[in-house]
DNA sequence: TGCTTTGATATCTTTTAAGTCTCAAAAATA
DNA sequence: TATTTTTGAGACTTAAAAGATATCAAAGCA
């Protein structure tokens, strides 16, 4: 049986006569008698009685109408959902990122994809660098954001935010009432920071912008967490040096303040494999390079 | 689009290789690879992935794939239910019964129909012969059983019960004790009986029966349903002459007692459309047949 | 490098769906 | 009652397209 038999039986049924069923499915009238007889011998089934002079559905006839427009109906559904899913409005998504990136880009990227795209369910996972690669050459990630360096061949990475790094210092701290200060003014705090391990990038620009000063700063408590880093800075255990983004934290006890001088640039990736990424990660990197413009 | 290509689709996409899943489809390869090109392109969706040396579903296959399974499975199942109704297994069934032919031959079948087949619904309307003569030429009703006289050529009717009368009287009358007793016994009693326009056959009985004892029973009180006229009974207002079944309805008050004498046998016929009993009706007297030998 | 695997291409064959002509029966009309 | 019209089915032909065979090109493997 082909979907030809189930078209052709509705076209009778809802005519109730043979020769109009054939003008309407633009076919001479003979063929469409032998493909119902030939429907009606594969299923063992009388679907239409015909006396002489007229058609008239049986009551398995009435049947097969109601499942066979379902039937057909489901059909189209099936072909609409798998088009969408090529087009990538509809499916999963997994993303990643680090926890110092989620303050800026990353809200508003998906607030615009979530709208352009409602059908599409995102998978928000908080992640370091370290743990998002492998889970991208496994493909249980479609998309992370991370800071570099991340050099591997099977997988792309575009810079998506360059910005600068300010100070963290405790509110009531002498220096917190200064618009801007110089990275020199720090060099006998005590600093709070991530452990080089993760995220080496980051770390060693922010080390190096010290020494350029001449002072290596002195670490007194490392934190895994931006959010933690912030907390201790409130707790007025020490200073700190993060990506401007953080501030949009809006956390009290706290002030971030920009430097005289130029800072390196803290960046963060967008990173996809090569040639694994689903149509749904395609558009979501659509929705975010247009987003970029508009975005500081 | 039609249904091999689904089933065509489906066979590549769990077999991920074209050459096997020709085989399973018992057919050679290159139709396959071509009928599925031929999917793809109706679509308007790639659903493989070919690399020259391995077969990998895309994101949209992935999703054709399940919605694929489920319209198949729809369809086995449209034919299905199609096949049971043509047997009679599911549908509707509109049946009607006079108030008196409900209490001995009707619920047995039922109970058996229901059981034999579950998923057939019938609708149970209780109608008076006069009734239900046009509705079964309407066709709003597929089968009744009422009270002969039927003469209706496109009507088929057939006795299923036979059964003699028997006297109703209040429980404290004088004629309660007897096991049986003579009709000429009620000669001089009150009579309660349903309007002659209601029933003619079994009301000419009655009456006939009373005449060969040589007495017009004095009707004091007429009442359309068998229901009345027993609670007129059991009120005291007087005596009835009713089918043996009614007997059935376990009524205080009130006492059914045998004749002496062979009594007419009230008659309850089945009746059908010559030409338009769907399959279901079929299958209901068939079990109604079934029934009637094993039960008085 | 040769050998195997695998999907695609080109070409031919077979199947079958669709078209044309026609008929037979029933209903409508004269 | 005879005649015309309507309607689905049958016989036969045509055209499309599904499928088969042989072959190829690329990728992986020994």
């Amino acid at each position: 049986m082909e979907f030809r038999h189930l078209r052709y039986f509705l076209a009778v049924a809802q005519e109730l006569h043979f020769g109009r069923a054939a003008q309407h499915l633009q076919m001479a009238q003979p063929p469409l008698s032998q493909q119902i007889k030939q429907l009606e011998q594969e299923m063992g089934v009388l679907l239409f009685e015909r006396t002489r002079r007229r058609v008239k559905l049986t009551t398995a006839g009435r049947v097969l109408q109601t499942e066979a427009k379902q039937v057909l109906a489901h059909l189209e559904q099936a072909v609409l959902k798998t088009q969408q899913a090529s087009r990538g409005e509809i499916g999963e998504l997994a993303i990643a990122f680090v926890s110092s990136a989620m303050y800026s880009l990353l809200p508003t990227t998906l607030k615009q994809f979530r709208r352009q795209y409602p059908q599409v369910s995102i998978a928000l996972h908080e992640l370091t660098t370290a743990e998002q690669i492998p889970r991208l050459l496994n493909h249980r990630l479609d998309i992370g954001f991370a800071r570099p360096p991340i050099h591997h061949p099977e997988l792309i990475s575009q810079s998506v935010l360059q910005e600068p790094l300010v100070a963290v210092v405790p509110a009531h701290h002498t220096l917190a009432r200064c618009d801007r200060l110089s990275i020199q003014t720090l060099a006998s705090e005590s600093f709070i920071l991530f452990p080089r391990s993760l995220g080496m990038g980051l770390y060693d620009q922010i080390i190096s912008f010290c020494r350029q000063s001449g002072f290596s700063p002195q670490v007194v408590q490392e934190a895994v967490q931006m959010q933690t880093i912030l907390s201790l800075v409130s707790a007025d255990i020490g200073v700190s040096i993060v990506p401007r983004s953080l501030q949009h934290l809006q956390r009290s006890g706290i002030c971030f303040i920009p430097f005289v001088e130029a800072t390196p640039l803290a960046e963060v990736c967008m990173i996809w494999d090569r040639q694994e990424l689903s149509s749904v990660g395609q558009q979501f990197i659509a929705s975010l390079l247009s987003v970029e413009r508009t975005s500081d």
